[in-house]
DNA sequence: CAACTTCATTGCGTATTGTGCAATGGCAGC
DNA sequence: GCTGCCATTGCACAATACGCAATGAAGTTG
């Protein structure tokens, strides 16, 4: 069923990754060649993808402007977009905002070191996150009421990414008991081995963690404790954040666990 | 042709705007709510939608994704995004960088000041600026290669939109000749009449323009005048970025048309 | 607590729709 | 000017997506 629809997602995809010939296009969906025009030329019309002067194509405009529309809806971006530049011009490290967006976690900001752009990190801004080999996904879930949580996990098949993923359910649980205690959280390379993360939970006015943000760095250019280090600046910035959304102190102990609240 | 695709296509963009039942989604097709459902379990499948918790529909990561993917591919954001912000902090208003891309001018950065965000501007990032009532459009039509604006201008049909709006081609062709002799264009109120900007070419490796960068204020908070007196922190930054895209002297005087080249 | 309403979901037969083929047109290179 | 390559279009056919109607789930009201 949806066939073309089907193989119109495939060619937007497609597009998206490196201008496609119409030839290229047939190819990839092993249809012909018309059926393949025909399905460009649609697309074009909404400008989801745009013909180069090459006559190759790559992916539009129309689709950048929908995007943007559904990321600026997001009430928790505008507010913490300056606290999260701050963050990153006084730590140095590249800063992530993730929020919890029905089953997943999505990365909706980030803020590039500007030092070091040499070294992608593989975030990006719409991509899904790992809830249970993160830092913020982490921070989420342990502050996330126990049901919501439950539900969560019980989709969640564990893999062993690197030596320090956790991989069963009980160890995960006790870590975010810890983190639930501290009030932040900690990524020792647990998705990809020579990534470091430390996180902390924002709060939106009826006290629920709904995002976390997060410092990150690679190991080359900072060990763990230096990311530790900047906690204090963190955990500052995450209830400015949580401030401006409305939740009442912006004080700096994480107490009030939200699990009663609904 | 292609009627599922288009189906398809409109509850992307309805999604986006605000989430959407079933019953709607059917609605606005004008289609079987049955097929309807299949449209959007396709693509959610691809998380181009997603189900909320009350079952309505609303855009889904895997399109931000994307979208943040052909952004990023874009060299010119990159290195222009720390020039930007640099900028925004030291006028206070909010700045654009707009891009040539095929036939459009396409907004594919914005910082937006942060003081005055009460008032939003109508730009997005993807969005698609008039090519002859915005600063950014008349500043890169001014120096790019006489066949290639003729060529771009062939499309347009003029609209008034304000009392200011260039409507001939002639007074157009005027004001492009004093913009590409002054080396900076102004937008009083030509799409908005309470809009104002100023906006300074870009130029890559080549000398070409490719791109603008815009300061833009509204009526209420600064007068063109006082805009104008941003000009030259403008011109120095659209000339930082030039020389990070490979374009020899980052010097002020904006010599050189680059109709010569290619 | 049962009957009723509302909405999502599924199986199925049919006709619309999208497909492949082959022919046409445009363009560049030899 | 001929030849090969690629995009594009008309057409006939069959696959595909459609509407219908029945089922199921979930919440509401008497």
């Amino acid at each position: 069923m949806a066939q073309s629809i089907r193989r119109a997602i495939d060619l937007i995809r497609r597009s998206a990754e490196h201008p496609l010939s119409l030839t290229e296009a047939a190819d990839v969906l092993g249809v012909h060649k018309s059926t393949a025009l025909r399905i460009l030329q649609t697309l074009e019309s909404a400008r989801f993808v745009r013909r180069t002067g090459a006559g190759t194509y790559v992916l539009g405009s129309g689709l950048i402007e929908l995007s943007e529309l559904a990321l600026g809806s997001m009430d928790l971006r505008q507010p913490a977009a300056a606290h999260l530049r701050a963050l990153q011009r006084e730590t140095g490290h590249t800063v992530h905002l993730a929020q919890l967006t029905g089953d997943e976690i999505i990365y909706i900001d980030k803020v590039d070191s500007p030092a070091f752009d040499a070294v992608k990190l593989p975030s990006r801004i719409g991509r899904a996150v790992s809830i249970y080999a993160s830092a913020v996904g982490k921070t989420i879930l342990a502050y996330l009421p126990r049901e919501e949580r439950d539900r969560l996990l019980s989709h969640v098949v564990f893999e062993r990414f690197t030596a320090t993923t956790f991989t069963d359910h009980d160890a995960l649980e006790a870590e975010l008991a810890r983190i639930h205690e501290r009030g932040w959280a900690v990524d020792n390379g647990e998705h990809d081995a020579y990534v470091m993360c430390v996180a902390a939970p924002i709060r939106d006015s009826r006290g629920q963690v709904i995002a976390a943000a997060s410092i990150t760095a690679i190991e080359v250019i900072a060990s763990l404790d230096q990311l530790k280090s900047n906690v204090p600046l963190l955990l500052e910035t995450a209830n400015q954040i949580s401030y401006e959304l409305g939740y009442p102190q912006p004080s700096a102990n994480p107490d009030g666990d939200g699990r009663s609240t609904t």
